[in-house]
DNA sequence: GATTAGGATCAAT
DNA sequence: ATTGATCCTAATC
């Protein structure tokens, strides 16, 4: 078994949104991601699967405690509990949230951790959010503070120790649905069980099961994932033919040879959990031929999409509500002193000092945590923190701007603040894209749409795959497509009306055809259009 | 109300 | 001639 730890986990986590009728808790959605324990995909657990990227450093001192009972998630009585926890279930993000919280504290919610508190970014380790908590730095929301701390707080014991993981470590062996799930916490790692269960419950929810069937034409009703994930072992032991494209994300993440870096994983030594585990490096080659066997056809890519794609509309959210750009750099000291400001105000940070903070973004990047920290004793770290995310969310972004129409029109410098500035970012030299297909005003609508399909990281959440190698995709935000379809060719009064009316016309030509079973917005590109 | 479907017309290439 | 943009009506979800 090889082992990895992650350090400063908080690195590769997306930016949050302030809704207009409240407030989005932080909560990682990377972590979202990688809490899929991927050994639950088909294929079992084979040595140095990918199941094994994400272990982290034991750390007996932020051990927390082993699973319980849920008891509560907010600090109301049970019948109230469940009457919110059903009003917010449709709510993906708080389906997060409680997912991610839930990591945190095994499956215990005694007290009342407040989702949005730094430990939801794996900024703080639990220890740190005990103590916080009972400060009541980090309220149950952030208009009111009324926790109270009650007796028997899971905080007030002392965590499990090594017996503990050890067995997780066995269980973890000698099962092909682990129940073991380990973080860790910037340089210091912790870990816990949550047997999944965040997952599960995430998988449950009769929306997210509503929203899986229309994208997937499955029906899930009833069945949890881990029946799912069993019999799509099953499935996988058999010869059924693995579609290359399934899990792409998961896929082009783990193949991207720079995953590591991107991740912030590497190879660490688990020689003090006894001899039972072996270190070894896995050879890349290997490593990745797994990645691509444990990606046969599973369940798991809607779910991450959807994260996924909740996430990109945070982002876009997120800019649109402060009038600030993706990119950090661009940011004047207004913008500087706005995101200041908002996050402080997400974590119940003191008001920040504008004096100390009247800068250009692209001073603001180069600070170190300690300058941060400088200014702001309380909450340096975490604005820092969060500063690392942004400009690691804007890099996610960028990758998906593969173009930039021919000529630089006039909204260059107009100080448009729309709400898609993520492809109004100036566009820095780009070698590294394919130059196919760049010259913005020749290209057919059917080009301009696989353009967007091939970059999930950016376009994810208004164009996806649904069936990569039948050609069959669908358009989850239509206003957005006919946008950016209108800005590349110029045409600002495109619509989707019109832009639809484009794509029936290939229904004639043979470039696309109508899906077997018709769906809202999904279309299909004819061969060899899809390739 | 949003989407789908397709006819008609026009402009650009 | 081809392609897509535009406008339109009608049907469907």
């Amino acid at each position: 078994m090889v082992l990895y730890t992650r350090i400063a986990e908080a690195d590769e986590t997306m930016p949050q949104t302030v809704p207009s009728a409240g407030f989005t808790p932080p909560c990682d959605y990377s972590n979202f991601a990688d809490n899929f324990d991927l050994s639950l995909l088909p294929g079992g657990d084979p040595p140095n699967s990918p199941s094994t990227l994400f272990y982290s450093q034991y750390d007996s001192e932020k051990l927390p405690q082993q699973p319980k009972i849920v008891t509560s998630f907010y600090p109301s009585s049970p019948s109230e509990q469940e009457a919110e926890l059903e009003q917010l279930a449709p709510d993906f993000q708080t389906l997060l949230v409680a997912n991610d919280a839930k990591k945190y504290y095994g499956n215990i919610y005694l007290d009342v951790p407040s989702p949005y508190s730094p430990i939801s970014q794996g900024l703080l380790s639990p220890n740190d959010q005990f103590t916080s908590y009972r400060d009541n730095l980090y309220p149950s929301s952030p208009e009111q503070s009324t926790y109270t701390p009650s007796p028997g707080s899971v905080y007030s014991t002392s965590p499990c120790g090594e017996d503990y993981l050890q067995n997780q470590y066995i269980k973890k062996e000698n099962s092909t649905i682990s129940n073991f799930s380990p973080f860790n916490v910037k340089e210091e790692s912790f870990l816990l069980s949550t047997e999944h269960s965040d997952v599960l419950s995430l998988f449950d929810s009769v929306e997210i099961q509503k929203r899986i069937k229309e994208e997937t034409e499955e029906d899930f009703s009833g069945r949890t994932l881990r029946e799912l994930l069993e019999k799509d072992t099953q499935d996988a032991g058999r010869t059924v033919p693995q579609q290359p494209e399934d899990h792409r994300l998961l896929r082009e993440a783990l193949r991207d040879t720079s995953f590591q870096k991107k991740f912030n994983i590497k190879p660490i030594d688990f020689g003090f959990l006894g001899g039972d585990v072996k270190m070894e490096e896995p050879e890349q080659d290997d490593l990745m031929r797994t990645c691509n066997e444990e990606m046969a056809k599973g369940s798991i890519e809607p779910v991450l999409n959807m994260a996924i794609e909740q996430m990109r509309k945070d982002v876009d959210n997120t800019c649109a509500t402060l009038g600030i750009s993706a990119d950090p750099s661009q940011w004047d000291p207004t913008n500087v002193l706005s995101w200041i400001r908002w996050t402080s105000r997400q974590f119940s940070l003191p008001e920040p000092l504008s004096d100390q903070w009247d800068m250009a973004g692209s001073s603001l990047i180069a600070l170190t945590e300690e300058d941060f920290t400088s200014r702001s004793p309380q909450g340096g770290m975490i604005l820092h923190a969060q500063l690392e995310i942004w400009k690691a969310a804007y890099s996610e972004e960028d990758l998906g701007i593969q173009w930039r129409p021919e000529t630089t029109s006039s909204n260059a410098s107009s100080g448009d603040l729309s709400d898609d500035e993520e492809e109004d970012v100036p566009c820095p030299a780009d070698p590294a894209k394919p130059t196919t297909s760049r010259s913005g005003s020749h290209i057919h609508l059917w080009q301009f749409l696989k353009e967007l399909l091939a970059s999930p990281q950016a376009h994810g959440s208004c164009i996806r795959w649904i069936d990569r190698t039948r050609g069959i995709f669908k358009i989850e935000d239509s206003v957005k497509v006919a946008r950016l379809w209108g800005k590349r060719k110029n045409r600002p009064a495109m619509n989707y009306d019109k832009l639809s009316r484009s794509i029936r016309q290939y229904y004639k030509k043979g470039i696309m055809k109508k899906t077997e079973r018709s769906q809202r917005l999904v279309y299909q590109f004819c061969h060899p259009y899809c390739l």
